[in-house]
DNA sequence: CTGAAAGCGCTTACAG
DNA sequence: CTGAAAGCGCTTACAG
């Protein structure tokens, strides 16, 4: 399997030109002559050559290729931003080159490692979380990075998220407003900015009515984390009447819990909030009440910081919130006081 | 927002050694004293140097960049293979740049032009067609191709399936075991040879009992065509008993208007059975009875055979079918014949 | 507009 | 084991 490199030098020969006319050729907005640019393409052609994107990217400086860190693909959230990320990406005439992580420290730092020899023009980390460090490390490389669906504590990192705190808030104001008192929490993974954002915005919006959750346990994000907290919490004597779960993924699990371990009828026994808003809520087996996290608005603001960055332009705000609405479905609904 | 890039020039000087040296000790296996090593990454450390991948591919002729393309990233099958590929590829020290194409032809084409510019070192197909004359372009620019999924109807062409017509035939022979009689099929996209080799083993297994289906349409792999698709079939007088379609990702439409809009239950009123196990198949929801492809052993096999490529080793098989299992769950039961 | 020359940051024979 | 030299396949000033 021998690659039979054509290179601009052999077609230079063969078009009868020099080997920078050949390399003009393929440059958009270079000059040459007509004349000569249909010799080069014929004979490029003929040869099969296509231009060595690595020595361009090596001379260059740039790679044109963006390094994506993801863990939780089993999130279908993430599965439908790489995809929108890609396409996005391919329109500013960028790829994507992937890392999975696991949620470790040890784990994304190889990940970056990776990547920042690889001489990608930009890193977006999703769903993993970064030590101060190596933020500071893909900094001093002079990488451009930005933050999706994470946030941390340096405001000055360039990050997107839902508007988590404000969305933790609306979960609370909703389920108070449908008469519940009893409401639980099962929150997205502590470690993260996200779920500890969510958490609190919920919190805070039950004290503003006088409530504290009567449990209030960590999910990391994970089904069978989900399930067996579902099963905890729901099994004691005062059963919380609702639940505000850390996302779509986890809700899914702790709807399985209520419904087929513990016999539980939602909305009838117990109201269900999710949050993110991925396709699958509004499949008519779950029909989730949830607060939406727009990936392409989410996926729009990263490449757009992205290219700023990029482009050496200062960023308008380094920390970009889209707005998360309540979309009220049917694991939900007013509670019967009797 | 400029790069400080530091070479292995810099390092030398750094180091007092030459080039070449900084050049070895960052080679494993190279042969440089301890003594110089040591200086050499000590100097490297201080200056924050990183040996640039870029240059090292393009004189190597090798990039360590996997090409992906990839449609359907909705089908949660191909986002645990994207997982799963990437986990598995790397510790074989490659990396996977991914595209994500529709499945019109066009498209496929582009991203694989792009791949082949970004001198990759093999690509992989998945969930996409490709024309002959794609592969055979892909053939003489001498990069290894494995599809993953998807067979071409030249057989030389590397391919990983699952037994795609036999599974078609054992979902047959178990709807026929359960006394079924009126059994219909939504198969998958009919420009695919995975879905055409389901629909044919099953038609097969159907009539090796004397039956013929009562329907079978293309559900083109779609949540929204499958549901309509269901809805007409089983709207007429003759509704069939039984339902085999063509991906779980179908399936799951299926169920929903089967039981939401057509007002029926499953298996009481209709049997249906998928084909791939996601792992959604599983939560307790769908418990679709279905046959696994196993994406772990697929994607072991597509790596395996990629790697003989790269390596210029005759492949043993071209084609590589892992075998696919009836896994029986809720949406299945015998026939009440009353 | 076009070619000869230099150079991007490495690796790899080649001497010593 | 180590350094001086050549070269990977391009792009980019620099002359003309």
């Amino acid at each position: 399997m021998v690659e039979n490199r054509v290179t601009s030098v052999d077609v230079a020969r063969a078009a009868g030109v020099s080997q920078p006319t050949v390399s003009r050729a393929f440059t958009p907005g270079a000059r040459v002559s007509p004349e000569l640019r249909a010799r080069v393409e014929e004979a490029a052609r003929k040869l099969g050559y296509r231009p060595n994107t690595l020595a361009r990217a090596m001379i260059k400086g740039q790679s044109n290729v963006i390094g994506l860190v993801v863990a939780y693909l089993d999130n279908p959230f993430y599965s439908e931003a790489i995809e929108l990320l890609s396409r996005t990406l391919k329109e500013f005439g960028y790829h994507i080159i992937v890392f999975t992580a696991s949620n470790d420290e040890n784990s994304v730092d190889l990940a970056v490692e990776d990547l920042l020899a690889h001489q990608v023009d930009g890193i977006i980390l999703a769903s993993v979380s970064t030590t101060l460090k190596l933020t500071h490390e893909i900094r001093n490389a002079g990488i451009p990075l930005v933050l999706f669906n994470r946030g941390q504590n340096d405001p000055a990192i360039p990050a997107v998220t839902a508007t988590n705190y404000a969305g933790g808030r609306k979960a609370a104001d909703f389920l108070v407003g449908l008469g519940h008192r009893r409401i639980a929490h099962i929150s997205g993974w502590q470690g993260s900015l996200t779920g500890v954002d969510r958490m609190r915005g919920f919190l805070d919006g039950l004290a503003d009515h006088g409530l504290e959750p009567v449990a209030c346990v960590d999910g990391r994000y994970d089904r069978a984390t989900a399930m067996a907290v579902t099963r905890e919490i729901f099994a004691g004597p005062e059963r919380p009447e609702a639940v505000f779960v850390g996302n779509d993924h986890m809700a899914f699990a702790v709807l399985e819990a209520l419904q087929h371990d513990l016999g539980l009828r939602v909305p009838e026994d117990v109201s269900v909030v999710g949050f993110d808003d991925v396709k699958m809520a509004a499949w008519r087996v779950f029909d989730l009440t949830t607060l939406r996290q727009p990936a392409n608005e989410m996926v729009a603001a990263v490449v757009d910081m992205m290219m700023q960055l990029i482009n050496g332009k200062p960023l308008e705000r380094a920390r970009v919130e889209i707005d998360s609405a309540l979309i009220e479905r049917g694991t939900t609904r007013k509670r019967n006081r009797e």
